[in-house]
RNA sequence: GGCGUUGUGGCCGAGUGGCUAGGCUGGGCUCUGCAAAAGCCCCUACAGCGGUUCGAAUCCGCUCGACGCCU
């Protein structure tokens, strides 16, 4: 092992797969914290609907960013990987390795290889882009940024209405094209990732997935669902789990019906993610059920 | 046994002589500050066999299956 050498052991996969599991067992042997990757644990308010691990777990082992945040704040990949590169810089100063664990590949990505820097902007352009599209559709947008921006108007999706407003509102914003700050050289990180997947086949994922779902049910998923209700608009309760019971809260769908839509829902979700991961050649893969003995041993070999 | 109704892709479901309905499930994929979000692509079926026709999922006949009623 290099005493001067950092590393992140990154562990990804679908979600219900029993990463957090792993992740404690190698918390416990490599005697580290854990830095949470999951761009809905953070929320206090929404423990049963995210599968946030147990209090018995998070007694035993220190995680971070588990239920820092509350819905009412504005959060986003960007502030994570500040709050992520700082957090580890602090962890890096007693311990040369460090465990993220997490869903989220977007964010994963923000911390393992950086994001580009974007200045903030005003969220009220976002805002008015938003109405422009409600009213007006997505053609006028994509008019606009052909205009302002012709390199991301080639390359970015334009069926896609998230990825034409956030690269509007940056060249609005800064007045300068959304492209010209991407792909630039990126912050050096002080740490090698090591990326470990869990993987299944795809109907044990799925027998996971539905088991889970009832198993939040009768944690009290629906009375957690019935205070955040009034709420319902915030990015944060845009989630899995929740706008259904939304729905049926709302009397739009049965109880029985919403719960079938979450599992639904959270199968395509966890396809998602998969389809993330895999793209990631540096990722070696284990099948959920492997021995930890032997993920650790393939962390060792690597070090 | 007779009579009637009916048979559309994994499921639901429209169509009715000639432009691959649509939805759901499922699968594949995209991804730089809303990411458990948002978006894209794929799965071309008409029970079987024969006939009519330039052309049939659509009309006719037979066979098979389903359902219903009658005896």
């Amino acid at each position: 092992m290099h005493q001067n050498k950092n590393y992140l052991i990154v562990i990804v996969g679908a979600t219900a797969i029993g990463k957090t599991a792993l992740s404690i067992k190698l918390s416990k042997h490599f005697n580290t914290d854990i830095l949470s990757c999951d761009s809905r644990q953070f929320y206090k308010e929404m423990a049963i609907g995210t599968a946030v691990p147990s209090s018995d777990e998070l007694i035993n082992v220190t995680h971070h960013f588990i239920q820092n945040r509350s819905i009412f704040d504005d959060y986003n990949v960007g502030q994570f990987e500040r709050d992520a590169i700082e957090k580890l810089d602090e962890l890096f100063q007693k311990n040369n390795i460090a465990i993220m664990v997490g869903g989220s590949g977007l964010y994963v990505n923000a911390v393992t290889k950086g994001l580009d820097y974007f200045p903030t902007v005003s969220p009220e352009i976002r805002e008015k882009l938003n109405q422009e599209l409600k009213k007006n559709g997505l053609e006028p947008l994509q008019e606009q940024l052909k205009e302002l921006d012709i390199e991301s108007y080639n390359s970015i999706e334009l069926e896609n209405p998230h990825r034409i407003i956030r690269a509007l509102e940056i060249c609005i914003g800064t007045e300068k094209p959304y492209s010209y700050y991407k792909n630039k050289p990126k912050r050096e990180r002080n740490f090698t990732p090591i990326l470990i997947g869990i993987d299944a086949e795809r109907e044990i994922i799925y027998n996971r997935i539905n088991q889970r779902v009832d198993s939040m049910m009768n944690k009290g998923l629906l009375e957690e669902a019935k205070k955040l209700h009034q709420h319902k608009k915030l990015n944060a309760l845009q989630t899995v789990g929740y706008r259904e019971l939304f729905q049926f809260l709302d009397d739009e769908i049965t109880l029985d019906f919403a719960i079938s839509e979450i599992k639904k829902n959270t199968r395509r979700f966890a396809k998602r993610q998969n389809t993330w991961f895999k793209k990631d050649k540096t990722l070696k893969w284990f099948d959920f059920e492997e021995d930890s003995g032997k993920i650790i041993n393939y962390i060792d070999s690597i070090q």
